[in-house]
DNA sequence: TCAATAGTGTCTGTAAGACACTATGTA
DNA sequence: TACATAGTGTCTTACAGACACTATTGA
């Protein structure tokens, strides 16, 4: 079964990656719990979803595409997030991966059977360097939090400030408390009202706000309290 | 002069990049100037510092090597930056490169006739995306200025507290007040006092700090000032 | 003594966290 | 009316920016 590793070599003679990957860490968060995307492969690993990049392709693109094929989704907030290229980190050779930031609305359903929604926190075991790769997305996420408009990618296109708040205390591993948090959520310039509202069982009716750019944007510049790094946490 | 595009393959019959590049964006201050190491290239194009990954080495340690072969240091403070692998951003075929910040003490020198340091800012014209590479680690560094040790690539090991902020004032492209600068820099927690004094010129002698730690850290989170990000002052 | 640089103390504006209170819907 | 959720107002603490003032050296 273990196939001899690749190799190639370019055509000045010099060894070359065998192959450039590009791997996606998909992030969502249902009934404020955050969950990534995660494939359990024929061998019984668990792995992150990704693919070999084209040769007329971003990495971008493959994880895109990729997502697409194990998901049916297109819409997103997607970001480079690093490369990992220790030399021995793929068992096939000499396999660079991008890996990428995605984050997906909560009602993405893999198509995929190998592919399922797995609880971010505690980090699930993963195979290869796929364990570092997640927890740098996590990293990343928390840290862009409220510095950017990352959660347009989680959040509908029109949602009351409640859902914006499970979706950031998910994120953040930290209740806010409702008024600080509509305060400044609205202080960041991020979102805008979209003039209606939702009626959603007993209670007042919540206006309904959307991001002002599904595009990745900044912030006015918060300081909000998130929960200790997860690279501390362990 | 010419040549085809390079090519490559691997052992399944797919198409591979044909090499694997590491950039560097190498950066210093001097006299309150913030100055990034370019290469002239023998065809006259200027492009940023880099090499080919080697099969058994990292990126990073790419990077190590040709700015020990350029200028002779070994010490800084190094991090990866991002990765740049659109199709056709290098004309001998599929390139992708893994560029990095890297920040060095300001005694370097190119031993490399063709490398020298060019003011960072205003930009001056790079080569290829080498632009955007240069773009994407000024926002980088400025961004992690107060929130880490990045500086300690810039500084010498002992260091008053007068040169650490001629240091962040050209990172930030803004001017601290001496007094804040001090109260907010030993309040980050990244610098202790060595408990010397240095005597330099008339004036009243200088304690001297070091940093905690030489690796990359974070501090205690503050929200300091810097100029508008690089990528909104064209 | 003066100039020059280092360092301290304090005032002010702004923002984040906490929480009491009001508003508006359904059962 | 009871209850549940949405939203407002305000108090407190913390910190960044500004700046006046003190300290310590060399010429």
């Amino acid at each position: 079964m273990h196939a001899m590793a690749w190799t190639a070599r370019n055509s000045e003679g010099y060894a070359a990656p065998v192959a450039l990957a590009a791997d996606a860490v998909v992030l969502t968060v249902r009934d404020g719990v955050l969950l990534v995307l995660c494939v359990r492969r024929d061998d019984g690993a668990l792995v992150l979803p990704g693919g070999f990049v084209g040769e007329t392709e971003t990495p971008l693109e493959t994880v895109r595409r990729k997502l697409e094929e194990k998901t049916g989704v297109r819409q997103g907030y997607f970001e480079q997030l690093a490369t990992f290229a220790e030399p021995g980190r793929d068992p096939r050779g000499w396999v660079p991966t991008v890996a990428h930031l995605a984050l997906v609305p909560p009602d993405t359903e893999p198509t995929d059977p190998a592919a399922a929604w797995v609880p971010a926190r505690p980090a699930p075991a993963l195979a290869f360097d796929h364990g570092a790769i997640l927890a740098a997305a996590l990293d990343r996420l928390e840290g862009k939090l409220w510095w950017s408009n990352v959660a347009v990618g989680i959040l509908p296109g029109a949602f009351p400030l409640s859902q914006a708040r499970s979706v950031y205390a998910a994120i953040a591993g930290v209740d806010y408390d409702p008024a600080t948090f509509a305060r400044d959520l609205k202080a960041t310039g991020l979102i805008e009202p979209t003039g209606e509202q939702q009626a959603d069982g007993p209670g007042r009716p919540a206006a309904l706000y959307r991001f002002v750019s599904a595009d990745p944007a900044w912030g006015a510049g918060r300081r909000k309290r998130v929960a200790p790094p997860a690279s501390a946490r362990t």
